[in-house]
DNA sequence: AATTATTTGTGAAAAGTTACACGAATCACT
DNA sequence: AGTGATTCGTGTAACTTTTCACAAATAATT
């Protein structure tokens, strides 16, 4: 288990997403590397492949047991504590995303939310007040959050990724349309709907 | 040109945002590979590679003129024309969708939003009166619209995917957290902000 | 005019990723 | 107990992607 290449880890969060829907939605006990292939459009190699990176899971001629492989990925990825999350901007992405409530059963749960704006500050979100961006370090290190969500406009992202990374943030999920600059231990991961729509119109005949 | 491969198309929207950027608040006319990949942690041997797919668009020694640049990539991109796009599902998500003012200058503008709530339909969202889901085929066929992006809870997105592939869209950006089954030549972008965080926290120590 | 610095486009090498295919384990059924 | 079907884990091959490094073009400087 000495490094597991990242497009591995990606693919990860995928299977357990499928894995708990097959659980839930059709409660099944089992599958086998072949069912979850055709689900997720993946060769079944391909997942035992990347499943063998940290063991082996599975039975031959049964396949693999929902429950134990979820709990097997969740500690794999981490997510057996439940992760608090700092939110930046409480604009309408962030108002969506203070109200979305598919975070909390996947293991993540914002805790705060952070704005400039005095009409802003105070208000209720989805029982959370809105916090003074001033406070952001404070709070964030108080409550030794390692992750944060970034909804902010692009002019502002940089300057508060800075701030983010100095007050101990390692993991930034940006909903601004810009490139982040990060030491190398700090994790961004990016959410641009233009970008994803002008690879897709690539394919288009116009 | 035969056939460039998917992974050079996804970096190409990223070059274009970071190119509008050069222009529009450094001021910028022209630029290097180098100096285009220092911003955005991606080799300039990548950038250069990249592009020769397509032609040749830089001078040795001067490097890229940023507008010609951007023209190109417009052009690749099939972005030259303004892409209208239907948006399904008038909730926390789809009001952000249709506030954010960012599709608009990047070539896409919603045109249309469904939602199957009474108390949605006939609401005015930002200039868009939201329409009865049950009009969505022959609306997206009236305006010939080949782009969705689908807002709805998970249970129902399969359903109205194969609803929108009839009704002939060749491309959706799914927010549903569940992969969504189609045919070859639909293309489907996914973004699920849980997937990505998990994706992050194994990088984190917990 | 000659020299030096910069930068592109690209063939070839290196690194990374996916698919194949098969032995071994397990199960269902006679 | 034996047979046939299923499915895993994995070594190897095939394929894809990235990096290297250099000739050629241009620009800046002497
Ligand atoms: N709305 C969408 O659907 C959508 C989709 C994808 C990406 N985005 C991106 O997400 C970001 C937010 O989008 P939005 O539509 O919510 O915009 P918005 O203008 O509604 O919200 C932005 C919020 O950030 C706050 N803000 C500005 N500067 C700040 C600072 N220095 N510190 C703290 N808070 C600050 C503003 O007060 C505002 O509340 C933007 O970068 C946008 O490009 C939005
Ligand atoms: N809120 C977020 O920040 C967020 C973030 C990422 C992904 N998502 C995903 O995006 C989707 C929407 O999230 P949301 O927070 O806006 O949820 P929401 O419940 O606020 O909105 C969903 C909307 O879809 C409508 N709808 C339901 N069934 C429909 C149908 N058959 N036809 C047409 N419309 C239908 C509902 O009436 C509602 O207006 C969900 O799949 C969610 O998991 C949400």
């Amino acid at each position: 288990m000495v490094d597991v290449p990242d497009i591995v880890i990606g693919r990860l969060p995928i299977y357990l997403r499928e894995l708990t829907r097959l659980a839930e939605e059709e409660n099944q006990t089992t599958t086998s590397s072949h069912e979850l292939g055709q689900r997720l459009g993946i060769s079944s190699a391909q997942i035992r492949k990347d499943l063998s990176h940290f063991g082996e899971f599975g039975k031959q001629g049964t396949g693999y047991h929902i429950n134990y492989l979820i709990e097997q990925l969740r500690e794999i990825l981490h997510l057996t504590q439940e992760w608090p999350v700092a939110l930046i901007g409480a604009g309408y992405l962030g108002h969506a995303l203070a109200h979305y409530d598919g975070f909390k059963p996947r293991g993540f749960v914002i805790t705060c939310v952070f704005d400039n704006d005095p009409r802003k500050i105070g208000e209720n979100l989805n029982g959370l007040v809105v916090s003074d961006i001033h406070d952001m370090e404070s709070i964030i290190q108080e409550k030794n959050i390692k992750i944060a969500i970034l909804a902010t406009p692009a002019n502002t992202a940089q300057e508060i990724t800075d701030r983010l990374v100095k007050a101990g943030v390692k993991a930034i999920l940006n909903y601004a349309p810009i490139h982040l600059n990060v030491p190398p231990d700090v994790q961004v991961s990016y959410s641009d709907p233009v970008v994803q729509l002008q690879r897709m119109t690539y394919y288009l005949t116009p």
